[in-house]
RNA sequence: GCCUCGAUAGCUCAGCUGGAUAGAGCAACUGCCUUCUAAGCAGUAGGUCAUGGGUUCGAAUCCCGUUCGGGGUACCA
């Protein structure tokens, strides 16, 4: 049993004993010592006053010398004000690193035949344009909380919607055909989704000052707007691909498939992949045949105009469209259908969609009209929703260019990473392949950790300038720490050193002790980051263990040590640090060298 | 207007299910490589936790108000 287990249950007996009090748990507050302070557990004796009617002084020390008498595993106590500092033999300490060295899933939990199926979407890009910054954050929380749901014994697939119809994917059709001059990423040699941006914000720049024409010539800015010779072509072809035209359909086909390779090849750099993939064109008519058989069972109604809505004031919200009036279906129509051949396919306990937070409002209406239409699953769609990138210059806008785009980062960090090791004069050993996966382990490292550590739910800042660092709070920090620790354990191996598991240990240093503490909170980390679908949790820890290993290993010799038993501790010490931080790191997709 | 989320060091962020003196990194300054990888370690400096009330033995954390900011409230996605 865990130590504070053990010792809330104590405290309750305590408790009883004492001052013929039960408790509720909540009352029974166990903590780590702080830092500064001698102990390894503390006991919260303040709540408890009111019973005892003694001094928190008095209660601490009773209760401490209830504690002390009871379990064995507690060596001493320390009353500070009010609170109960217990100090832990270093018995139960080795044994706990024990177990965790030997334990290959240390933290995790196995699925087995109880295990929920959860599917996760995420990445869900419109085929117009390539990913940006956004996506990425996008891409590796979606990744993310995968394995990290994964580690909490859930079975996971995960799945991406593509947006691969509608008005904006007809805009860069258009430009293609008015402006593309017969490009083709063969015959440009421009990756496929960035030609098909380059047509969307050529669409853009097009459109924009034919609007500023027409209200030269004393247009509104309303009828500009819907009368720009180029909107109204997209909206031609759109209508055209709903009609089925071949042409159209065709040149659809086509520059979405150069769109597909090109996502194909950045999400294959960044790691990322999908159980199974979805396509709005395939679902939309889906969620059109569902709203339809709402309306006939008035769950839905229709206005004069022939557009369908759905009445949602009896849940104190608007009224939200559902059909145009000319009858085609909006994002809302095409999620239903989705959401209903997911359920069809798959047999699936927990939908999560991981979808920016200015879309709440969608999944807070999407999830109550499943419900209206009978999908008893409709309520329980959890809406895992981040916060947006943010520039120094303000908001990305696509269509303005004004992106950090995914590839272009990606290859700049690479060779960020490249210099860097070469500055160092690292890696001079390895082979040039091996060198060059190192380098994109790093980057990678360094993008997915910065991504990563901070709170999903909120917004953050992206500094392309500041943004890229290797040194502090970082992932090659973390990675070095790992790739160094592995040095240890290869020198150790080349000089026949192997670890005993069954070895005693003479004495415990406070660093030595704030390691192994922290190896202990693993597994909790690894349910709250599930519970609290917050892969920052697992970040923050692995910062936190490697930056008291580096602390130990300056402080420490390893190789060094003459006595035995405290060799091989440090060895098995080090060991169980690398694996549990590889684990960590492996949660957020973050791959961890052996070198660098 | 209404709904919703946020505000912590110069900057980027932890801490928020109430506990002891609010922590990191970056940037600035100072030390430490003949010793297991210096992408490291140690130190100096930097705070009215937006603001005003309230609850509590105890509030950055919970509640209410105010200010400022993001997002939503589209026949966009």
């Amino acid at each position: 049993m865990k130590i504070d287990k053990i010792i809330h249950q104590a405290t309750k007996n305590a408790l009883a004993e004492l001052y013929d009090l039960i408790p509720e748990d909540k009352q029974i507050q166990i903590q780590n010592t702080r830092k500064d302070q001698d102990g390894d557990i503390t006991v919260v004796v303040f709540p408890f006053l009111r019973f005892s009617k003694k001094s928190p002084e008095e209660t601490g020390k009773e209760i401490g010398n209830f504690i002390l008498n009871k379990i064995e595993q507690v060596d001493s106590f320390d009353v500070v004000k009010g609170f109960l500092n217990l100090k832990i033999g270093n018995d139960y300490w080795l044994k706990n690193l024990i177990s965790s060295y030997s334990d290959d899933n240390f933290g995790f939990i196995s699925t087995n035949e109880n295990s929920k199926t959860v599917m996760v979407e995420y990445s869900s890009p419109n085929t117009n344009k390539p990913l940006h910054l956004g996506h990425i954050r996008n891409n590796l929380l979606g990744f993310s909380i995968s394995e990290i749901l994964k580690a909490n014994g859930n079975k996971v697939l995960k799945t991406n919607i593509v947006n691969d119809r509608g008005i904006h994917i007809c805009k860069s059709m258009y430009a293609w055909q008015q402006w593309g001059k017969g490009k083709t990423p063969q015959n440009s040699g421009i990756k496929g989704d960035h030609l098909v941006g380059e047509c969307y914000v050529e669409f853009d720049k097009k459109y924009k000052s034919e609007v500023e024409e027409l209200i030269a010539k004393d247009y509104s800015k309303e009828e500009a707007e819907n009368n720009a010779p180029s909107i109204l072509a997209a909206r031609e072809l759109l209508r055209k691909w709903e009609a089925n035209d071949d042409e159209t359909v065709n040149l659809w086909k086509t520059m979405n498939q150069w769109v597909y390779t090109g996502f194909d090849e950045t999400y294959k750099k960044l790691g990322v992949d999908f159980d199974k993939i979805y396509y709005e064109s395939d679902t939309y008519l889906v969620g059109k045949e569902e709203v339809l058989r709402g309306l006939n069972e008035k769950i839905f109604y229709q206005r004069d105009d022939n557009s369908v809505w759905a009445d949602l004031t009896n849940e104190g919200l608007d009224e939200k469209l559902l059909l145009r009036s000319d009858g085609t279906s909006v994002y809302m129509t095409q999620d239903i259908g989705t959401a209903k051949l997911r359920y069809k396919d798959f047999n699936i306990d927990k939908m999560v969609y991981v979808v920016g937070n200015e879309q709440n409002y969608h999944f807070q209406i999407l999830s109550i009209l499943l419900d209206k239409l009978g999908f008893e699953w409709g309520k329980d769609l959890y809406h895992f929703s981040y916060g947006m990138v943010e520039l120094p210059s303000g908001k990305m806008k696509s269509r303005e260019g004004k992106v950090v785009d995914a590839d272009d980062l990606v290859e700049e960090m690479i060779q960020v990473a490249r210099d860097m090791s070469e500055e160092l004069g690292k890696l001079d050993s390895l082979t040039n392949d091996e060198a060059e996966d190192t380098f994109r382990m790093i980057a990678l490292g360094a993008l997915k950790y910065f991504m990563l550590k901070v709170d999903p739910r909120k917004n953050m800042m992206f500094n392309p300038e500041e943004s890229i660092d290797f040194n502090g709070n970082t992932g090659p920090f973390i990675q070095y720490t790992y790739a160094r620790i592995k040095s240890v354990l290869r020198k150790a191996g080349e000089n026949n050193l192997e670890i005993d598991v069954n070895a005693k240990l003479e004495s415990l240093s406070v660093k030595e002790k704030d390691l192994l503490k922290r190896i202990a909170l693993f597994p909790g980390i690894v349910k709250e980051a599930g519970e609290n679908y917050s892969p920052a949790v697992i970040a923050n820890f692995c910062y936190d263990l490697v930056k008291e290993f580096n602390q130990f290993y300056h402080e420490h010799s390893i190789l060094g040590e003459q006595n035995k038993d405290q060799l091989n501790f440090r060895l098995m010490l080090s060991a169980t640090v690398a694996e549990v931080v590889k684990k960590g790191m492996n949660l957020l997709g973050i791959e961890m060298p052996e070198r660098m």
